[in-house]
DNA sequence: ATTTGGATGTCGGGA
DNA sequence: TCCCGACGTCCAAAT
């Protein structure tokens, strides 16, 4: 761990210079008046102000504001970074594919801190898209009785879709959910869905049913214009494997 | 600007308790071992590690491993922050709307620091899809000669389209664009809106044209089936007002 | 407060 | 590698 105040920009370039060797889990914050300047998808300039720039081990460089948990300005993972000295401090952080370089001056600046993280944990989440689909693949019921998982994601020459079911009556379902709410575009996309099983399997009859906690008002109107079926679902999330305990203390 | 090494969590507690008032700038870093969970929208559960945890004066908290752009965990801007000591810091971050609570342990901490950030600057950005709608509406026939445009972002029960325009033929043209590429969504929502505007307007002939500087291949496919248009279209982004200067030097 | 769609989105999974 | 869709997406603008 090292931790400079108020270094000069040569004392920063030689702190970071020095254990290259290291550096595989290496992290660098820096806090300081800077600018930066970007191009590459996009353009962008940022004038002086103070903000905390990190850089990780992977090539991930970030400048953050005081304010909002988005960065101003970053560098994606697989960044390469140079540091060096021109009137100030600079870090350069060019990658290829697409071509993007992000350039960091540094007018002054009021802490620079290195240190390593040891982390061999992995996060464990659940509530998301695929354990709603898990739910009810295990329970169909849970959208109508009587009704069969044919099978799960199938991929269809206009995309995936989660659930292809069949209803009690032997007719064709196709289930889309969403693990927050129906916006248009999951409709529009049903609708496509619906369109091109129709055409392949010259079929007549296909009911398209979509799954969510909620509808916006717009995706409803369209649910009904065109003839589809929405169910509100939605699940009580539980953590599945030994970390319970420690949810379970949480609570 | 303080900076504490080591500290044990009481005077970390201490530290971070101490000037309450002096809040509306600071920002406090934290380098420590943590577990965290997370309960709200989903449910996460993320074991001891060593980690980089990030609070920012507008209730924003971040923890970040040691790789990836993105937090492991954390909490949107709003949040209400609490520290407290129960075997380690404690870290209780909450808020309504949606009801999310997570909750950070330090076993350990190697580095405490807190720092205000003076950031008048605002951040100046050019490559969006607006700008190439700009670039379009400004001069139509880099789509095709006597295009001309209508109506920009015009609102339909189907959504909104970027530009509504009529051809040299008085055919009604319907523009959408992408800044990156067209995917098979956007395909979709072209369609709806085509679908949307027929029905309306009781046309038999409205053209719909999709710009991007890429099409993927099965939204290509789905372009040609449907009748529809695609028009590559990129351009090179310049910013605009004073600061390019310094965007010249920059490159 | 809700809705809607863009983003230098980022990220992971599959062909 | 590209393509595609989810995300505790985040975010701003409009309703």
């Amino acid at each position: 761990m090292k931790y400079l105040i108020s270094p000069s920009a040569d004392e920063a370039l030689q702190a970071l210079n020095e254990s290259l060797s290291s550096i595989r889990r290496r992290m660098v914050t820096i806090v300081g008046c800077c600018k930066v300047d970007y191009t590459g998808r996009a353009k962008s300039f940022l004038d002086y102000g103070d903000r905390l720039v990190i850089v990780k081990a992977d090539g991930t460089v970030m400048v953050h504001g005081n304010e909002k948990r988005e960065p101003v300005n970053w560098q994606p993972p697989g960044t390469s970074v140079k540091y060096m000295v021109e009137e100030g401090l600079i870090i350069e952080a060019r990658r290829a594919s697409p071509t993007e370089t992000m350039r960091i001056h540094f007018k002054s600046i009021q802490a620079l801190s290195i240190f390593t993280l040891n982390d061999g944990a992995e996060i464990n989440i659940v509530g998301e898209e695929a354990d709603i689909v898990d739910r009810i693949e295990s329970d169909p019921s849970i959208i109508e009785e009587g009704l069969r998982v044919v099978r799960r994601e199938k991929a269809t020459s206009s995309g995936f879709i989660d659930l292809l079911c069949e209803d009690r009556n032997g007719v064709t379902v196709i289930v889309e959910v969403k693990r927050t709410s129906i916006s248009p575009n999951a409709v529009y996309q049903m609708e496509a869905y619906l369109a091109d099983f129709k055409k392949k399997n010259d079929k007549a009859i296909v009911r398209g049913i979509l799954c969510a906690p909620r509808v916006s008002e717009m995706a409803r109107t369209l649910i009904a214009e065109k003839g589809l079926e929405y169910r509100q679902i939605g699940y009580e999330f539980e953590l599945k494997d030994k970390k319970q305990a420690s949810l379970d203390s949480f609570k």
